[in-house]
DNA sequence: AAGTATTTGCAACTTAGTTGCGTTTGCGTA
DNA sequence: TACGCAAACGCAACTAAGTTGCAAATACTT
């Protein structure tokens, strides 16, 4: 997606039909600006001193997801990573990769891994979420 | 795997440089005859009245995913579900499912999805797990 | 049987996320 | 522009999975 294709906050709030507060604004912009999946502490840092309050916060996230805006990307260290649904598709996200050594988890949108086939014995499959685990390139190099 | 092939818990143990205690026999002996991953919770309540504390139970389960004989396989719910390392090759186990109505969760073992191409851009990729959403074979007819 | 390193139980703690409730605010309507 | 109300917010208290420190118990070696 190009960066001028991205729908600004207001209009993605209006689109969805939730209003257009101040602290929805301004999680939307970070979310927009991360380049990978932010958990709800690291967004509050974000926001700075101005912030938002934690539960708020938690609720604007889940109104998001509700609404197919955001994705819980993933849970690490028992903390959801969201990430806006942007780029992804309906059934799948890009992977997510974890690095062993650091840590730092990294967006891996250029591979795609296929479906599974469904169904299969009756289960229909609607979501495929990707997690891998190995070393990032500088925990790499530094083996 | 077949049923004569599983090795007995005081076995796995042994091999695993690990005491055999009353506790971690008869963790490992629920991890053996479950069909899906289980929790803490899960496995306290197994265990019974002679049941073992929680403490213990999380203590004997670190354990065993160290030495390599249980995985973590998800975390649902803020809760890690672990199952015996079992038939689960080196870089990937199989998919886990979980059905977006009832909430249950299954194994897929029949399903392999196949890895995601290593290296790209220095990633090297270790492990690869894969979670599917959609509707369980109960509920898919109820609707 | 004795010695020791490992394992266990208990109590207290940590922390992400949730709930209830009273107050504030966005937004449609007059 | 002012009004009314549902939606959103902030605060404090709560929930629950998992962790930590330490003293007591137990498996295994000799």
């Amino acid at each position: 997606m190009k960066e001028q294709d991205k729908l600004k906050p207001a209009n993605m709030l209006r689109r969805a039909k939730l209003r257009c507060t101040r602290g929805r604004v301004a999680i939307l912009e970070i979310l927009s600006s991360a380049t990978r999946p932010l958990t709800r502490e690291q967004i509050a840092s974000e926001l700075g001193k101005k912030g938002l309050n934690k539960v708020t916060i938690y609720r604007a996230l889940e109104r998001f997801v509700r609404v197919g805006l955001v994705h819980r990307a993933f849970l690490h260290a028992r903390t959801w990573h969201f990430e806006l649904a942007d780029n992804c598709s309906e059934s799948q996200c890009h992977p997510h990769f974890t690095c062993t050594d650091c840590g730092q988890t990294h967006c891996l949108t250029e591979i795609t891994v296929p479906m599974a086939k469904s169904p299969y014995k009756g289960f229909v499959i609607d979501r495929q979420r990707v997690q891998l685990e190995g070393l990032c390139p500088e925990c790499n190099v530094n083996k």
